[in-house]
DNA sequence: GTCGATGTTTGCAACGATGGAGAGCCATAC
DNA sequence: GTATGGCTCTCCATCGTTGCAAACATCGAC
């Protein structure tokens, strides 16, 4: 059995909630009283019982993170920083995976983890912004990514227009002219996609050069065996391309493994960008260039418009927040 | 405001208790009854509030995961096993990050979340069986890994020692004959390396070789710069190795970039064996062969010890139990 | 010595849910 | 018609904590 509250007031001669003072650090307690308390609490090894503090605050203390697998290791570096970042402040972090499916999605928007969390950061893939209309009511929920309309919920992204236009852009100033983009996708669950695609558009278009549909390459997931299929694809259709944007960067290390096997050098034959900043660009051969979105900054980010809007919950409904988070362009060999 | 089990109640017409019964799945509950909860359920919206329930019960439903950090990819895969463990058995996952510091490591095993988790999965790099000893009352603990003596907690881990002598008799076979093992510890964190470093000892000398005490590489931590750095030091003692066994694979893909950065070639010139098969490794150039632990099978083993002993909780203290994961070695190009 | 002000401590109620005891009702058996 | 038993449903207490307001103690000022 556990102490409570009452066997270390028993133990200290003192009243329940008196011990309860002590343990939340309340002002008005005369030192004598206070060391009595601190030692029975000691010896008991009196550790809060949260549920009830929860239940009685209101407040648990836990945001729910959810996101669609905990695997990809882009996401496993957004856990780690939102994580850290919720510690950082006090919070706990619970994490639900949702695979990326619209099911799982709408549950964990809908609350089913009501007053066990205290607010919900949700990387969605599939979810739209009707799923979410008419959640007024519901716990606090900072959306990750572009991918939902940003008037619906809180929101922190980075601007995926002008980052992979930066990307493109850089491959152009190498001098290179036929850049294909890995990754395009058509379904709903592609808006990442879209935007990137965009981005890549714009940048060619702006250096004057015309858009070749071969060169924009479609991958169902974004995951290393995409990258090196849709490469295998692309190099079957033509002659290869000087240059290759994948919208992340598992795409592109899967692109750089089946250059590889197809006897083309990175980055004289075939340059390569990807998109994530994953640690292990850094050590893959060749080094992989990448967008670097800021994801502890992005996490902070997160965290913080969460906790304002725990903070602000009593008051009048604010409207939505965007946080454009800022990305840089990391030049690695894969393009340098 | 959120509806409570009351709101239902006086819109249905009945008694709290009744509605009660109806969510949770009572019998004798007439079908009229019944269905008039169930339609004000739905009109209301409700939801359970978990913090009450878990007050009440004494069991919240949550597990928490604490590991070194999540970032790192087994431990990204590892996580991604649990959560899916968890919630296939109807659990829902909190992650902790100890950073591996022994004071992180007390605190989560102490039980610092104490009422709001049912139980402890805990994958320890500092923490000893002393800080574990006398801690029966806490919640259940479900250690990962062999770094802890076996005896105070539930424990699920590979041989390290069987795994490691596989991956080495596999070089040996290959006919390498001057095997480094990289990611040698001495410090109290490095009980896997010591099991692995033994491991690898017992397979030389099984093939009658003598051990060349300049083949066993330290490594501070187990990340790539390491696994580069130690390999870069090896180099520059004498004559390269023509083989590497690497005690994880992040050292193992390190050691593959500082390798092509001196030249020489992988595996004609060394063949390189990791450990851990994170998704990485089937990418990387050349892809890596590695030891294979059941990721999944760990994870799920993990989360079955913890719900038996959360309902065995009231009846006597059973033994701790431990379970050795299965471990296969799966060969790629790099030791082809 | 009394009064008020300030500082310290206490008791009670409440957060939302559920277990258990028992009240009410109906059908069946005598 | 009454007793019996079983099914439904209600009421009350309880889980551990904290906000509120009241009670109590202490002190200095008059």
């Amino acid at each position: 059995m556990r102490t409570r509250l009452k066997d270390v007031a028993e133990r200290a001669g003192v009243s329940v909630k008196t011990v309860s003072n002590v343990v939340n650090g309340y002002e008005h307690v005369t030192a004598k009283t206070r060391s009595q308390v601190e030692a029975a609490l000691v010896d008991l090894g009196y550790v809060p019982n949260l549920a009830a503090r929860g239940l009685r605050n209101g407040r648990s203390g836990v945001i729910a993170l959810a996101l669609p697998e905990l695997h990809a290791p882009y996401f496993a570096e957004i856990a780690h920083h939102v994580v850290r970042a919720a510690a950082d402040r006090g919070w706990t972090v619970l994490v639900d995976e949702t695979e990326g499916r619209l099911d799982r999605e709408r549950q964990v928007a809908a609350g089913i983890r009501a007053h066990l969390i205290d607010g919900l950061i949700l990387s969605p893939l599939a979810l739209t912004a009707a799923d979410l209309d008419g959640r007024a009511d519901g716990v606090p929920l900072v959306l990750l990514g572009e991918r939902v309309r940003h008037d619906v919920a809180d929101r922190v992204a980075v601007d995926n227009v002008q980052a992979a236009r930066d990307a493109t852009a850089h491959l152009l100033r190498q001098g290179r002219r036929r850049i294909a983009a890995i990754g395009v996708q058509r379904s709903a669950a592609g808006a990442s996609a879209r935007l990137r695609l965009q981005g890549y558009r714009k940048a060619v278009r702006e250096h004057g050069l015309d858009l070749d549909p071969v060169l924009a390459v479609p991958a169902a997931a974004w995951h290393r065996a995409d990258g090196a299929a849709a490469v295998r694809s692309l190099l079957e259709l033509g002659p290869p391309p000087d240059a290759l944007f994948c919208f992340n960067d598992l795409l592109a290390l899967g692109a750089l493994r089946a250059l590889h096997e197809a006897g083309l050098r990175v980055p004289d034959d075939v340059a390569v960008v990807g998109f994530d900043d994953i640690e292990e660009t850094r050590y893959s051969t060749p080094s992989l260039s990448t967008v670097s979105p800021a994801k502890d900054g992005i996490a902070g980010t997160a965290v913080d418009l969460l906790v304002a809007r725990l903070a602000a919950q009593a008051g009048a409904p604010s409207p939505p927040r965007r946080v454009v988070a800022a990305h840089t362009l990391a030049v690695r060999e894969s393009s340098g």
